[in-house]
DNA sequence: GCATATAATGC
DNA sequence: GTGCATTATATGCA
């Protein structure tokens, strides 16, 4: 029977796991309403669901202490005796958790007289003679004595209780450097300071392990103590008897008398109405809804016990890695029969990799899991008639990084359609922070082999080569199935359906690019200079000497020690000259350098932006940007070469720079449309607070709705200080503004700061409440989720170092919100992207900057194009908020804002 | 030449 | 001691 057949035991160590989640939950933010703290039940029932969904086990049983005396205690009554009072706030949670488990349908056992992990340790030895697959759960160290070909433990790392480290014999070996079943030696030797087990001293892992090397086992290590020089040696005579005593206690009982069968312990379905009053009783909504879709048989399949993000690459298998077939050229019948077989033997899809050149399409490699083939590519040749009609046609393909690939088949006039995965953006979705970045990252990572690099030497790939475009496109279609199962269900679905659409959208818009204005660039360029220079000339009047201005370094001599102003925040490597802090520096020691210093800023900053963009013009006279679509961690996208998405417009220069945006010739004019305070809205269909919804659904301005609430006055009499306030407050909430924060952006005192947040979460208390709960679900789960399902995993969470912790905690609260933004934008484009071409218009969609979306306008299409913008903007997501799109239409950029 | 730190711009 | 990006410049090291 193959393992995979085999029916799955799993057992967990109840007392371990919950004290474990006790303590990597706050205490403070999970209780009932009537004070009864819940922390380690949700902790624990948290990651049960996690393991039901991910492990799928056929049998489960959780194991308990029974008290704290145990034939171990009666043998050595140090045994456990350093550890403290049971905290009272865990002590009340067990029978809780234990009565949520029954209803729940899931076994619970203890035994007299024995440790949890006993219990472990004999329904591992029977489930593995029984046929088992057989997984622990334990955080007692101990436990991985018990690990075979049969059983695998999972082992809570410091991570928190959702992140479960997998150890299996190799694991085990590759950890510590020993087999599961010689631990217990080593553990006798170091001692178990948890278990008040005092081992040998100055002997830790590494020579424990050592010593198994040289002489076997811990019998014989003893009956050699004598040949062991040095200090370590005599600290082994003089304490055989602890290491002898230790291998006692430690070894687990694998015959304890249980009264159950495993067959007893099968997982039933589980009745969610009778887990509901206790999980009502609880206050455990979101679990209630996790337990209802697992139920329902959703939130299936995204491996491991570490779920959305495998913290470590899989393993390479002991068998070698499959090498890539060598590849065969086609042509001709040859190849359309090769493709026809190919396409009906791969209903998955086809690898597919381009050779480009030039921009150009050359040639392309195409695999099934078995062969490869390669083709030479030329306009105009009719044999390639069915590579070109199978290119365009929808039978399925994976094709990595495919964007670049997609502009160079349009360049060279090819139909393409069926795209069906990029592994490099399914990638990104398992790990969004961006560790891979080309094919041969995904393969090293998921895959655990090494891609063949192409000879750097060669243009064009030769003949024959090992590392061209067949082998690129096999990597690829192996790539496919281990990526998509590192995907939950929703992430698989918002690839599917929102990402792989996007692929062809964003290449069309890079390809149209934007008109820019030359001349106008020029000669706001040229300006921007001469007002540097002449800002310049005079702060260096002001100091009686020159100095780079753009120095960092020679700024700080200036400032601290020339005119010995007070010195501002700490760097790294000195003192702050930023804006702010020289805004600050002018209102306590006012100086006219300050203020020259910081128009030169201006200046030449904008300048630089100028000139770039000047540089970016193609010979077309339009601007061709990049889009990142694996851009950022939240799911947003980028721009860059050059980044259209940070183009000035706060000032009235900057907005001379939009104003060289232009439409094209063949064109009316450009429309702009934005969605109108989109996070905010997403805080509100989040939070689900009623004050912020009918805020959004009065109609009325939002921060003077707002203001009214905060201040007690009426929407009339907010004045514009207010709404200054609520506006800073209520944006700085989805990033985790402190109120030291606060009072530094409004220029007001840390204590009116501090009352501003207590006056506002007052009014909107259910946007508090949210806040805190998505940071302590991912602290549990080990990621945060958009609306529509798109994670982020957050591993320093849990960090004992405070201000990664910190860090790690702002971009929790953020990032289903600007995900969620994110989301709904790239449903947007696609919807507005097809029904453009649904309806034939000429008009096109060019540029996207996170919110807002910017079209050319064919002549007489200006109404049929807002509708369709405005339609599919609006129905991206149906939200407890409308979502409102603000339009706009000119002959520039600048002028179609509003 | 390359990596790092700082500062700026946008949403 | 507010999130997510990109780009340019200065600077220190090799």
């Amino acid at each position: 029977m193959s393992d995979a057949d085999k029916p799955t035991l799993l057992v967990i160590d109840g007392h371990s796991l919950a004290f474990r989640a006790f303590y990597a939950l706050p205490v403070d933010s999970f209780s009932t309403r009537d004070g009864q703290h819940t922390n380690a039940i949700h902790g624990f029932l948290s990651m049960l669901l996690l393991l039901l969904a991910n492990e799928k086990p056929t049998h489960l049983a959780v194991a308990f202490d029974m008290s704290r005396q145990s034939f171990r205690t009666r043998e050595y009554a140090e045994y456990k005796g350093n550890r403290g009072e049971t905290p009272p706030e865990f002590k009340g949670q067990v029978p809780l958790l234990q009565d949520a488990l029954k209803a729940m349908g899931v076994r619970t056992l203890e035994k007299e007289d024995f440790e949890a992990d006993d219990i472990l340790a004999t329904l591992a030895a029977r489930g593995a003679t029984e046929g088992y697959r057989v997984l622990l759960v334990s955080g007692d160290r101990d436990t991985i004595q018990l690990v075979n070909d049969d059983v695998t433990l999972l082992y809570p790392n410091t991570q928190g209780v959702s992140q479960l480290k997998r150890y299996d014999t190799a694991a085990v070996i590759e950890r510590y450097g020993i087999r599961p079943e010689q631990y217990p030696d080593v553990a006798a030797l170091v001692g178990e300071t948890s278990d008040n087990l005092p081992g040998i001293p100055k002997v830790g892992e590494k020579t424990a392990v050592k010593w198994l090397g040289l002489y076997g086992d811990l019998d014989g290590i003893l009956a050699h103590a004598e040949e062991i020089k040095g200090v370590v040696g005599q600290n082994l005579r003089d304490g055989r008897e602890n290491a002898v005593r230790n291998r006692k206690l430690n070894q687990l009982v694998r015959d304890v008398e249980l009264d159950v069968e495993i067959d007893e312990l099968i997982a039933k379905p589980i009745d969610l109405e009778s887990v509901r009053p206790i999980f009502e009783r609880l206050e455990f909504r979101t679990l209630m809804e996790r337990l209802t879709k697992l139920a329902a048989g959703e939130g299936n399949g995204n491996g491991g016990a570490a779920p959305a993000a495998p913290a470590e690459p899989i393993a390479a298998e002991a068998v070698p890695a499959p090498e890539a077939p060598k590849s065969r050229a086609l042509v001709g019948d040859e190849l359309a029969s090769w493709l026809e077989q190919a396409v009906a033997a791969e209903p998955a899809g086809l690898g597919l990799s381009l050779d480009v050149l030039d921009g150009r399409v050359i040639g392309a490699g195409i695999a099934t899991s078995g062969e490869s083939v390669r083709v030479a590519w030329q306009a105009g040749q009719t044999e390639l008639a069915p590579f070109e009609a199978w290119l365009a046609g929808d039978a399925p393909k994976v094709v990595t990084d495919a964007k670049g690939q997609l502009k160079a088949l349009s360049t060279s006039g090819l139909a393409f359609g069926g795209l069906v995965l990029d592994p490099l953006v399914a990638g990104w979705m398992v790990r969004p922070a961006l560790q891979e970045k080309s094919l041969a990252d995904l393969v090293r990572f998921h895959l655990g082999e090494t891609v063949p690099q192409a000879d750097p030497s060669l243009l064009v790939p030769e003949e024959g080569s090992d590392a061209g475009a067949p082998e690129y496109a096999w990597y690829s279609l192996r790539l496919a199935p281990v990526v998509l199962r590192a995907l939950s269900e929703s992430s698989r679905r918002l690839l599917a359906e929102v990402e792989m659409p996007l692929v062809p959208v964003l290449a069309a818009m890079e390809l149209r690019g934007v008109t820019v204005d030359h001349p106008e660039l020029s000669e706001l360029s040229s300006e921007l200079g001469d007002r540097a220079a002449g800002l310049a000339k005079l702060a260096y009047a002001e100091i009686g000497r020159e100095v780079n201005l753009g120095s960092p370094k020679q700024l700080q001599e200036v400032l601290f020690d020339q005119l010995g102003m007070p010195k501002t925040r700490a760097t790294k490597t000195g003192y702050t000259t930023d804006a702010s802090a020289l805004a600050d520096l002018q209102e306590s020691n006012p100086h006219p350098f300050l203020g020259y210093l910081l128009e030169h800023r201006d200046a030449t900053k904008l300048r630089q932006i100028v000139e770039s963009l000047d540089k970016a013009i193609g010979a077309d006279g339009r601007i061709h940007t990049t889009y990142g679509q694996i851009g950022a961690a939240t799911g947003r996208m980028s721009s860059n070469d050059p980044n259209l998405q940070n183009i000035p417009i706060r000032t009235a220069e900057g907005r001379r720079i939009r104003k060289a945006f232009r439409h094209g010739p063949e064109f009316a004019e450009l429309l702009t449309a934005d969605y109108s305070q989109i996070e905010m809205r997403i805080m509100a269909h989040l939070s689900g607070d009623p004050g912020l919804i009918e805020a959004f659904n009065a109609g009325e301005d939002l921060h003077r709705f707002v203001g009214a609430r905060v201040f007690g006055v009426d929407p009339a009499d907010v004045t514009p200080l207010m709404r200054t306030k609520v506006k800073a407050m209520s944006y700085g909430l989805a990033y985790g503004l402190s109120a030291f924060g606060l009072s530094k952006q409004l220029r007001i005192e840390r204590a009116e700061a501090q009352q501003l947040m207590r006056e506002y979460f007052e009014r909107f208390g259910a946007v508090r409440d949210y806040l805190r709960g998505v940071v302590e679900q991912a602290k549990v789960d080990g990621y945060t989720e958009t609306i529509f399902g798109r994670r982020r995993p957050f591993p320093d969470l849990n960090s004992p170092n405070r201000v990664l912790r910190e860090n790690a905690e702002r971009a929790a609260l953020n990032s289903p919100i600007q995900g969620s933004a994110a989301d709904v934008m790239k449903i947007a484009m696609v919807g507005v992207e097809a029904e453009i071409a649904t309806q034939g218009l000429g008009s096109r969609m060019l540029l996207t900057v996170h919110d807002e979306l910017i079209f050319e306008v064919a002549h007489g299409e200006s109404e049929a194009l807002e509708a369709i913008v405005r339609d599919r903007m609006a129905r991206a997501a149906d939200l407890l908020v409308p979502l409102d799109v603000e339009i706009g239409r000119g002959a520039n950029w600048d002028a179609a804002a509003h």
